[in-house]
DNA sequence: TTTTGCATTTTTGAATGCAAAATTTGCGAT
DNA sequence: ATCGCAAATTTTGCATTCAAAAATGCAAAA
């Protein structure tokens, strides 16, 4: 097995929450399960720690790194910021082919909505703020954006929305993508950030950050 | 000796230019420089890769990142869109303390100006723009901005400076300077990205891209 | 019964050793 | 002399091993 299939599979136990915010890192089970030996195990875990999902504690292991309400606003915080950027990006490079492929994938979230499903238009949603993000064509900040939105995934994507929060939403992605046919790039950005300002407010409200209480994984299978 | 020093003092190597971009980094002497076996040192340079410092080729060793004109632009966006982001947050939350802090780097820059002394002047410049990301108060964003700053900090402290191109960036950081005095946020923002984006521009022009003929070190020490 | 001190066990962090892959070297053929 | 191919050397990646640090358990004393 690669090096970055490794540090891949671990990110996603550690997405899934299969080893919960706080929890100790098994090393040898964890070895044992790859059917690695602990040197190129522990090379990951580096490398996640300074990605931020894992937390080391000199001579007393690893953990699953957990996020406090501020480490969650922090991350918003930026995540808004990443956004903006690409958006302003997008509208400057953006083909008429990936519009279209932007637009359908809207059409289809819109639908989802309509059907209730709120799994799906969470799926459909991701698609489309990571088609404006490419869009940008800039993989440095694609790559942040994959790492920063990779640590409050379960929190954005878990929260339930009540039917007001909702409908504000899918009218706000009516604007994005609106702004994004007009190729208005200050426009979108400041959608962008509302947006997500709004889906900030949403989870920090639902206290969703990762304390000893909560449990996400029930939440997201 | 700590894992988190061994890090740093590889990236310290790599970005002084010990070890050339594009250059293969030796292993075996880079174990005995530092005193440590390979296993930490693979760990760090595993951890520097995911950073973009250093390149791993499967089998084939690691080299110092280069960066190619494109890579240059990219982080330059990036960092333009960290630094705006931090001005906003920085106008709503930063102190008069710390205000009257970087007004008083901001005079003394001035003067290293008016003393022609470019050396000090970009360490004051560095300096403010690190003061305005850290009075943002948001640490996930300050550890993006080094990181990515980091690795064009050769490129943006080295370009040697038209008089014109520099009274401009004299006159940009009054601007700054006065936006932050009045918690101008969305002036902030503004004044941090022209002020960037002509600074890409001077690099970019010097055509200061790390490709194999260029070699940044001397004018650096 | 609770707490403190010590010995044992476990786990971490780093060095070494080994097999596989790549690079380099050397030799022969054209 | 140059090109091609094969052997030798080097280097990489990982497993194993070893030493040190921390956690645990137990017994004795308060």
């Amino acid at each position: 097995m690669l090096h970055e299939d490794v540090v891949g599979r671990i990110r996603a136990i550690l997405l899934d929450g299969e080893i919960p915010p706080g929890a100790r890192i098994p090393e040898r089970e964890l070895c044992e399960r790859l059917e690695i030996s602990r040197t190129p195990l522990r090379e990951a875990l580096k490398v996640l720690a300074a990605e931020g999902l894992v937390q080391l504690l000199p001579h007393r292991g690893s953990r699953a790194a957990k996020l406090t309400d501020k480490d969650m606003r922090d991350l918003f915080e930026v995540c808004q910021g990443l956004e903006a950027l690409a958006g302003e990006l997008a509208c400057e490079r953006i083909t008429d082919a990936e519009i279209d492929l932007i637009a359908a994938a809207h059409a289809a979230m819109v639908q989802h909505y309509r059907d209730d499903d709120l799994i799906q238009y969470y799926r459909g949603n991701r698609a489309i703020h990571e088609a404006i993000v490419s869009a940008a064509g800039n993989p440095v900040l694609a790559g942040l954006y994959t790492s920063v939105t990779a640590r409050i995934r379960r929190a954005r994507y878990v929260t339930p929305m009540t039917a007001q929060r909702w409908a504000l939403a899918v009218k706000e992605h009516d604007a994005i993508l609106n702004a994004l046919q007009r190729r208005d790039g200050a426009g979108l950005s400041h959608i962008l950030r509302a947006h997500l300002r709004h889906k900030r407010e949403e989870v920090l409200q639902a206290g969703f950050a990762e304390t000893e209480g909560s449990d996400l994984t029930l939440k997201i299978a």
